[in-house]
Formats: C-alpha cells, sequence, structure tokens
DNA sequence: AGCTCTTACGGCGACCGTAATAATC
DNA sequence: GATTATTACGGTCGCCGTAAGAGCT
C-alpha cells in the first residue's frame, strides 16, 4: 500500500468515479491511476469498486470503510506537513478562507487588515461563494476556512463555531413612507415590495421564518446575494431593502434610511469553521480569535474534540456571543 | 513523505533511537533506514532527531509530535489491511492474546474452547507474560488483546474493560490449624508463614492493601508468578498459599483445603484491552463477549469512543460484573 | 576497541507516461 | 462516435543492499 494509491482512490471518489478527471484533478495519466487502483485492489484482495464493464458504477462497501480511513491517512500527512512547516517558521504560510460577500465586504477588511498587520509573511487568499460552495470548499481541503451564516451547520465533517449574532435593517430611500411609521411593524414592512437575499444566503431563512410565523406572505420582488445590489435597486425604487446589519453604514449611503429592525427578525449566527481533524497553524488559531474574541484557542481545542456539531453547539450560549 | 519513512520512524523510536536494532526489527538495512530517515528530514525541513555527531541522543519536540501522527498513520494502514481481510473471509484469520498464568491455566481455556468451535479457521496465539510486558506487547501492536488484573489501566493508548472481579481463597495443607479457625480473620492469616503471587502480578497490590489497613505486616516467605508454584510449596510445608479464586480446583487438589477469603480482601477486577485505536475484526467482538458476556460489541464501540481510561470506567459500574 | 551512523556505488524493481486496444454510453 | 477504462511497452527514477569510511562511548 502507498499513499498515493490512497490519493488516487479518494481522487476518485471525488470525481464521481470518474477516472480521467481524477487523473486530470491529480495531474497524472488515467493508466497510471488505473493501474494503480487494480494493484491496490489486488494487494488488499477485494474490489473497492463495483465496475460494469470498463465503467466503475460504484464504490463498493468495503471500498466506502477503506476509503474513510485513507482520507484520515492523507488529512494526517498534511497535518505532519503542516506541524513541520509550523516548526521551520511559524509566521509563514498561508491562510485561505471561503466566504460570503456580506462577510468578505463588512466583517472582515478590519479583521484581515490586523491580521496582515501581525502576519505580513502569510499570504492570504478569499474565495467568495454560495454557502454550500463553501462548505464544500472547506470539506474537501481547498481552504483552511468557512466563514458564513447559513447551511453550513449541516457538514458534519465541518468544526463550525458561531461568532457573532446580527440582526437587520430595513433600507428605504429617505422620502420613503415607512420612515415616518414609528413602531415599525412586521405588517407594515410586509405590505411594501422587498428587495432582499436569495434563498440560502445571508440568513434568508430566519427571515422567511418570521414573515410565516406571523402568516404574513411577504412580495419579495427582487433577490441578490449582497447588500450592495439590493442597495443599488432600493435606490430605483423597487422596493425596500432588508440586509444585515452589518451592511448599513450611514456615511456611504447618504440618499437611504437605515430602521433598525432586530425586534422583527430573530438575529443570525455566523460561524466559521474546518474540516474536522486538520491541524491548525499557530497564526490560525490567531486569526480566529481575531474575528471572533471569545474563540480562544482553548475554546477552539474544545470543539475539535467534541465529535458532532451538536456537541460543539452544546459548548457555546447564544447570549455570551457578541451582537452585531 | 512515504509510507515507510513513517515505520522506519516509528521502529527507531520503539528501539530507543537506535537505527541499528531498528533496521534489524525490519528485516531491511541499516543505511537504508538512515538515509530514509534524511529524506524525510529533508523533504520537511525539519530536525526529526537531535544528533551529537552521528549519534541520535533524543527526539526533537517536532519530531514528537509528527511521530504520534506518524502512528496514527500506519494504525490506518493496518486498520484498512483488517478491513478488507474481513471483507474477504470473515471466519478466517489470526487472534493473538498476551495474558498472565493465572488467565491462561485458569480463565481461558473453557473460552478458547468455545471461541475454537466457532472459529476452527481462525489461528490462535497466547503468550504469557509479566502485566508490564502484556500491556506493551499489545500497545506495541505485537498482541491483539491484553488480559489482566494489575498494572495495565496505567497505559493511556490502551483501551482496557473490565471484565469480572474475583475473591482470593487461603490454601493450606489438610491438617493446618487455620482450618478449625471458623471465622476466618486477617489477624489469624497474617500469624502465619504466607506463600502467594509475586508483586504485580494477579491482584497482589490488593493484598497487600489490605494487610497495610490493618497495620498488619505479613511474613511472606515466597512468592511465585502462578497458583501451581503456589500450591507445590503450601504442600511442601512452606506456609500457607493466598491464591485467585479461579485458581481453587477442589477436585484437583485433595490434600489442600481452600476456604474462602473474600471477607477478608477487597476483589480484584481482571481486564482486556486492545490499542487504542485499533479496529477489530467480527471474531474478536465476538471472543470478548464470550470472555465477558457485558462486554457486547456496542459496549465496547462505546469504551473505544471514550477518550481515556478514566471515562471508560465510568461507563462500568462495579455492581454490574460479574464475580468468580 | 567496539559499536554505530553516514557516504558511496551498483542492481533491481517500480512507477509514470505514451500509444494502442477494448468496451460502454 | 465519443468518452472512458484497460493493456502493452519503454524510460527513468528511486529504493535497497553491500562495502567502505567516519565518529562516538
Amino acid at each position: 500500500m502507498k499513499l498515493q494509491q490512497l490519493r488516487y482512490l479518494s481522487a476518485i471518489a471525488q470525481n464521481n468515479l470518474n477516472i480521467s478527471a481524477a487523473a486530470e484533478s491529480l495531474y497524472t495519466s488515467q493508466p497510471g491511476v488505473s493501474k494503480q487502483i487494480r494493484l491496490l485492489e489486488e494487494e488488499l484482495g477485494v474490489e473497492l469498486f463495483a465496475r460494469n464493464g470498463k465503467h466503475l458504477t460504484r464504490i463498493s462497501p468495503v471500498g466506502q470503510a477503506i476509503l474513510e480511513r485513507a482520507r484520515m491517512i492523507l488529512q494526517e500527512v498534511r497535518n505532519i506537513q503542516t506541524l513541520a512547516e509550523e516548526a521551520r517558521h511559524h509566521e509563514r504560510g498561508n491562510l485561505s478562507i471561503a466566504t460570503t460577500h456580506t462577510q468578505a465586504r463588512y466583517a472582515l477588511p478590519p479583521v484581515i487588515q490586523r491580521f496582515r498587520a501581525r502576519y505580513p509573511q502569510v499570504t492570504l487568499q478569499l474565495h467568495q461563494g454560495s454557502p454550500t460552495q463553501i462548505a464544500e470548499l472547506a470539506a474537501s481541503g481547498e481552504v483552511d476556512f468557512a466563514i458564513a451564516t447559513e447551511a453550513i451547520a449541516l457538514f458534519e465533517d465541518l468544526v463550525m463555531m458561531p461568532c457573532y449574532l446580527w440582526n437587520r435593517c430595513i433600507i428605504t430611500p429617505r422620502d420613503h413612507p415607512l420612515v415616518r411609521r414609528q413602531p415599525l411593524t412586521l405588517e407594515a414592512v410586509a405590505e411594501c415590495p422587498l428587495v432582499t437575499y436569495v434563498f440560502g444566503f445571508t440568513g434568508r431563512s430566519k427571515l422567511d421564518e418570521a414573515f410565516r410565523n406571523q402568516q404574513l406572505k411577504p412580495r419579495v420582488v427582487f433577490t441578490a446575494t449582497d447588500a450592495d445590489v439590493i442597495k443599488t435597486y432600493v435606490r430605483l425604487g423597487l422596493g425596500i431593502g432588508i440586509v444585515a446589519h452589518m451592511a448599513c453604514v450611514p456615511e456611504q449611503d447618504h440618499d437611504l434610511v437605515a430602521l433598525d429592525a432586530s425586534h422583527l427578525f430573530a438575529p443570525s449566527t455566523t460561524k466559521i469553521g474546518f474540516r474536522r481533524g486538520m491541524l491548525l497553524r499557530g497564526y490560525m488559531y490567531d486569526f480566529i480569535t481575531e474575528f471572533a474574541p471569545h474563540l480562544t484557542p482553548e475554546v477552539v481545542q474544545r470543539a475539535e474534540q467534541a465529535g458532532s456539531n451538536d456537541a460543539i453547539n452544546a459548548l457555546f450560549q447564544e447570549q455570551d456571543l457578541p451582537v452585531l
């Protein structure tokens, strides 16, 4: 058994059992991959894949179990490399983060500024994507951290920790009648055409939930994945916007009015996470603490130890989280 | 990085940093091992060992951390092989057990008889040794199971589970005055010369503890590692014997009298265990259940999940264990 | 002096890539 | 017919083992 055989096995599984695609992703030739898999099967005396003629149709049950062990081994190999790099120069390295527009545009800039000042030798990479893309990037090991608000607590192979709670703002043009409706109600909001986030983004589900709880049917006339686009269409008069509180920057938006809506919708939780079993560099712990001060290295390590996401959530109390 | 390099690293650490010995244990040449370690160090850019000229003096801190990861990887490689073998023919394989005389002679025979009847194709190997030897054999992976009573709960890399409690018997010649002393007391026992187990064997520490608690100084005139030798010297009139209850077989020892001593000494616990992280074959689970019926596969798996031996002990209540 | 690690060197094996073939969608 | 996996083949690299050299204890 060789490590490359395990790499090949893992790559094939990650490429829908397509050996050609797996070979390409590993920058090698199909025959090589094919042969190594056969050799591995021969050595173990087990069929890793069920074949239909010359095509792989699915992983065998044993193959699946072996694949999981193989993934763990490959993770530990990376961890050994990480350990060595940390020992060589603990302030050099790479940090890649996958996140959504909202975080990248509003929450991360000051954090990243401080981080770069502290670790000028660490190269940073930010990848923007949908919450599910973000989770997949982190789960596959292509990025170190996933930062997002929705839909990523479901991946059991990610360690996701809550960072902060945030509420929403209603954004309207200056002359909108809603501005004078002082105690802002959900009914009043529901009467206006709405511009807000696409489903699956930036706490959208909490928003829908609030309306549903009061049997209101909001008229959503436009959805976008980010607040900047939403604001643009509010300016055009398409409707009123509902965006995250972080996205409300009065200095920049003189022509708009931001109304606090924290009493209308339940707060959402932004989380940061990484692949379970991944060894974190020292600067990675520092980044997390910089982003969410309550996530000290000790707290993070306790979360790593926890077996499941449920166990992690039990470590944190909602009232202890900062609110933006 | 290659798996063999990790094997070499692990072997060197296990052979007191002696590369020659490590090479021998791996049936290969010193230069090969030496070179591969250098290559690994070069690839990682880290010194795994501190060297004094040409001699390895100790593992570096990074080396230690890497070693632990390497051990985990090698364990998982074995687990993959185990998975494959289990899939190929789940009733063939090998089972090697390290245990003490007491278990091998009195507790295991019926268990092994039943096991062999159930799994005739599984080759069995029994290794006899001292409790510390047993623990080391299991920890190093040379045997699958360790079964013993003392001193093996300390190894944190073994999963040790309690199997049963047992008490002691006092063994005397037929005409010994102690036989007529009906309510047997510790004081009466302490007055006689004693023949019992060597320290570190078969619950000897519980025995010393009982005397110490009552400020008695027993006169131990002979110690042995097994009950058969003890009985022999009791027959010779050296003193009275204190042995495990399992070792009292009235049918075989017509010339001796066995007096129950369960009220004099706290019971001892016999445990079975295996290397943490080791994947168990189906027949291994069956063997455990055969030996200790309360250790069903589910219970064993729960013990595996537990992080420490303290956590394992918390899973078991003393009153739930069978008493021999 | 003895043991132990490193360097040097040669042979064998294994992996990889190209090319051709077979089989499936 | 296009894509995809297997088989065949040759080159290169790397590992292993023997032999010799260097440095501790």
